[in-house]
DNA sequence: GACTTTTCTATGGTCTAACAATTGACCTGT
DNA sequence: ACAGGTCAATTGTTAGACCATAGAAAAGTC
């Protein structure tokens, strides 16, 4: 047993100990192991398709267990670090994050966060001017011409099946922002463009009229672009995104008397 | 043994069963899992929170091994669409994609790919005028004392650490993105401004003088966001950035000689 | 010699079984 | 009322085995 004064002093030291100890966090042995072989990867040394260590070397280099070694390459694997292939001469090597890798981690986060079309919108409206402007900076001649034979596609599918359209009119969509020649923006754009798509395909939204005058938009826009004219090409490109989120604004409030849109009610 | 005849009629017929049934993908147990579990996830029929079944329970109601179940599990945690805890009462819930989970995704594309800094400053330079646009017609009165708050702070750093600056100057950035209200433009923005602090800050760039202009700079645009002037927000940003990005491109040319910047020089 | 076919084998893919560590609820004594 | 101990369900981790895969290399065939 103790006494009153005794106890009153071990409280106060507990005190001062635990402004030092703080929390504690005892991370599992997969997310260590995972996060040492992505410093090793990001630090550049190692070309993309440089193979990683077997899994059973990896075993007895780390003394974990071979589950614990698989979950951490299948971390890396989700984040697009590494890929790994099966039988002889297969094994784990170093990869780069793919467009639709990125991609598909956007899309979980508005789809998880039920992100508002609202929201998309504006992103998109922040997006695609800028990559309009890039891309009259940037284009090639082969941009020029990939851009003129999707066009021509689409203005041939602009009365046929809606389908049809749609998928044609991606495709020129993403030759647009390929031309941008930025990566990371190119991977934005693509991923607010397919949920849009997503959202608003529902709605049976791209009637003839409006197939008519998006083709007549994107000529329009290829004709700046093609001039090298990027403020041109932004103030287009602006224009039609914004009479666009009027039309499907409109749309959707004929339709959905039901709260708000969002990218979850698929 | 068999005749030229037969052989060639069995030809024939190996031709037609190739074109049905083409390439086939033997997919990983512990990823059909995952895919399962997202769709349902997904659907938004769960809040978060919702506990998923405890991994025994999976590996009875599935057939697959233990084993296959976690990395199921863990790739569902490494896009943020679970938390597993241990212990009784523990599990797995489901959960939210994070800001931070999205923007170190944001970072490994970037790192991985190694884009360019330029790119960086383009991707900027398309989101941070509209998150000011928006900041000006959404802002709250909390917002803008947060902003005030922070500026403060910043105006008497602004003599002081240049470290003690940045970070302040990060938060003011931060409060800024938040002010706008879309969640998806925020994690963009504050992960590539994250990217460009990183490759910014080893440059030794923040001088006294930049630093003061800086202050002033944010001055002004508070000014057009209080006053609800999104447009003249807009273009205060825009200018502002500009500005930004060629004094950061002169203090490169200063300083290296060898080959274009990256993210990955850091 | 140029080609198919077979065999070989290191690798990832999967399963089973067990034990350790964790942790919130509950009980128990004071 | 509350500090501490006990309990039990759950994840964390390991060990060992076997299966499936897929390139290389060897063997066979024309």
């Amino acid at each position: 047993m103790m006494n009153t004064v005794a106890m009153s002093i071990m409280g106060s030291k507990r005190m001062e100990m635990l402004a030092n100890v703080r929390q504690i966090k005892v991370p599992k042995s997969g997310y260590v192991l995972a996060e040492r072989l992505r410093e090793e990867i990001l630090k550049d040394t190692y070309p993309v398709g440089s193979p990683l260590p077997t899994e059973r070397e990896l075993v007895s280099a780390t003394g974990l267990s071979r589950g614990s070694v698989r979950e951490a390459l299948r971390i890396l694997e989700s984040q697009g670090l590494v890929e790994t292939k099966a039988g002889r001469y297969g094994g784990s090597t170093v990869s780069q994050p793919s467009d639709d890798l990125l991609a598909s981690h956007i899309n979980l986060y508005a789809k998880g966060r039920s992100v508002s079309l609202l929201s998309l919108i504006e992103v998109r409206l922040a997006l695609e001017p800028m990559v309009a402007q890039l891309a009259a900076q940037s284009r090639t001649e082969e941009d020029l011409g990939q851009l003129q034979k999707i066009a021509k596609r689409l203005d041939s599918a602009a009365d046929s099946e809606v389908e049809v359209f749609l998928e044609e009119n991606a495709n020129w969509h993403d030759a647009l922002t390929g031309a941008s020649h930025n990566e990371l923006l190119c991977a934005f754009a693509k991923s607010v463009r397919g949920l849009m798509y997503e959202a608003s395909r529902i709605e049976n939204f791209a009637s003839q009229d409006v197939r008519r005058r998006v083709c007549a938009a994107h000529h329009r826009i290829f004709d700046a672009i093609a001039a090298g004219d990027s403020e041109a090409a932004r103030r287009r490109v602006e224009k039609d995104l914004m009479a666009y989120a009027r039309d499907l604004e409109a749309a959707l409030a004929a339709v959905a008397k039901s709260g708000t849109k969002s990218v979850s009610d698929v």
